[in-house]
DNA sequence: ACAATATTTGCCAGCGGTGGCAAAAAATTT
DNA sequence: AAATTTTTTGCCACCGCTGGCAAATATTGT
């Protein structure tokens, strides 16, 4: 266990300051060029790596990223954290998890807290805790850079990543219509999720131009589990008139629907079309595949990743001149099917 | 943005030196019973909370812990990051994720540079990053504490935390046996990867107990993604005699080989019996649910985090009394049943 | 009551960097 | 060549906390 180098030992064999190492560090100009050189040759020999935690005490910085969120799913959760970890790894970052309870009384004060004692140099927060209008208040009253990802356009662009739900479900309610269907359903998700009023909206909007409407007792409020989509899907599906397509508010209700559906010896495409959102991993492996509208998490991710290091380093309007709206798009495939004439 | 307060702050408040605060922040026994409440009273009103940066500078802690991995798979990724998280938030550490590159020549370098850069307290390195012996041997060269999940006892049980996958597997084996099947195969996985060697012996030598051989032209080597999973079973189900029971290395591959099956006409269970390995979100979900071993992933990650964190605080064998081997369980689902007498 | 011992507290020097400012060196002007 | 400006470099204080040691205080024994 060989001693770790410091700042002391590579200005003295560089025979400089150490004032003039911690030039060459951070990239300042006023350096002489042999002189960086030297510097550079005695860091890389000694296999220095400055302290971070000591250049933070002195510079406030700390190059950690914080992600917050609350019991996300699984592979939602994946697609956001190889997103940025992507952006993080490039740019000499790190990303600290933290988890948290968007119910709580003190959640605002947990995450500040967080992102104190952490002292990081900024936090990406995740939806339903996005949504938050009192802790992104918080945040900008504390100074603190942050990004959101969120459904809907709540913030400025500097601070938010929006992916136009509205606009995709409208499109899918397009397709059900051009399908032929006219009885459909929805199966929402918890309401004060901004993303379930998108959706609906979106999706009834969409389904009005056709002159289609979704009954009142066919829109059905559910968590976002996958159990949850089981339970709405038997309310739909154990009556008399059944609906001929459900629209789930995400893969994973839809993926109880396709259950149900399953035993109850319903057969999909051919007598329910079934459709989810979000594209996730589940969506395209289910049998039979489950037609969706794939979110580009990722790439929303990537997004607020960057905008987040624009704002930490530039400290200007950079960070608001990174796109802030993406848009998701319909991807069909096995779970879905043009009505067939009843004769 | 209120400035944050510093331990003079509650030094002077208190009406003691900082020293005395250091004292109770770190619950140290020398301090009288008044001048602590006294300063913790101080502490709460003031809502102070030390600065991360400026004690591990002084006294070599971050409260950091790392999570080291290559490309796991979502679910597996998840459960792990939520058992960490758990035992973290409870014993006030935070958790810095780091993707690496399991084949990557500077690996072992760039681990051992990202935990003396974040100034980790300690890494939990998963499957298969785990198995490098020469990583393991760089840490605790290194002095660092660290603890590796695995499948195989690799390792001093203050360093590890292993999954049975062996005595699993045989179970599924002897399963497979009661239920008639004799002509089975099994889909491996990448064979660097110590599971997938622990799973195939095991598999294999519980049905040797039955008198039944897994032919060699149906033990088939994948990666361990669905999509290997659904090349492999083409090889095995495209045939003239084809097995009647197919164990496949993760559930991610047995998905696969419904997928085929399910395209191929084969029914399942009925004319094949499929499991998988995991038991992850997919598995109970997927139709027919999948039969599997349910590997605690959630509780290796537990028993890693508390190890991890007695070696840290206590700095000596209590680590090793943490338990290091869980077993994993047969869970029977839908997806493999008896066989059927050919008539 | 006084000495001896145990407990509680404070002072000061770092931990390893960065920032401000001034000194030294180099480049430019007159 | 001297004066002025610009570039490069070094010194020192400080970021907020902990550790060692000594001083102050409380406790115990005789």
């Amino acid at each position: 266990m060989q001693k770790q180098a410091t700042i002391n030992d590579v200005a003295r064999i560089a025979g400089v300051s150490k004032r003039t190492v911690s030039r060459v560090i951070n990239g300042s100009l006023s350096v002489g060029d042999n002189t960086r050189q030297r510097v550079e040759k005695v860091i890389s020999e000694l296999n220095y790596s400055p302290n971070t935690q000591a250049r933070g005490l002195a510079s406030s910085r700390s190059y950690l990223l914080g992600l917050i969120y609350d019991n996300p799913d699984a592979l939602y959760l994946d697609d956001v954290q190889r997103g940025v970890l992507e952006v993080c790894s490039n740019l000499g970052y790190e990303l600290v998890v933290h988890p948290c309870r968007y119910r709580s009384e003190t959640l605002v004060q947990d995450c500040l807290r967080f992102m104190r004692r952490s002292k990081l140099d900024g936090v990406i927060v995740l939806p339903p805790v996005s949504e938050l209008e009192a802790l992104a208040a918080a945040l900008k009253d504390a100074g603190r850079p942050y990004v959101r990802l969120s459904s809907v356009a709540v913030d400025e662009p500097k601070h938010i990543v929006v992916s136009d739900d509205r606009a995709a479900s409208a499109e899918m309610a397009r397709y059900f219509a051009q399908l032929g269907h006219e009885k459909i359903a929805f199966i929402s998700g918890p309401k004060p999720y901004k993303s379930a009023t998108e959706r609906m909206e979106g999706f009834q909007h969409g389904l009005a131009a056709y002159g289609i409407k979704v009954p009142p007792h066919w829109i059905i409020e559910g968590s976002n589990t996958y159990e949850s989509g089981i339970e709405c899907a038997r309310k739909l599906l154990l009556t008399e008139s059944r609906p001929t397509a459900i629209f789930a508010y995400n893969d994973h209700m839809a993926a109880g629907v396709l259950k149900v559906a399953h035993e109850l010896g319903i057969k999909v495409p051919e007598q329910l079309s079934v459709a989810g959102f979000d594209d996730n991993l589940l969506a395209s492996r289910i049998i039979p595949a489950l037609t969706t509208i794939r979110r580009p998490v990722r790439q929303m991710a990537l997004l607020a990743t960057t905008k987040m290091i624009m704002a930490i380093e530039h400290n200007d309007k950079a960070a608001a001149n990174v796109a802030a709206k993406v848009a998701p798009t319909l991807v069909v495939r096995e779970s879905t099917a043009r009505l067939k004439p009843v004769n």
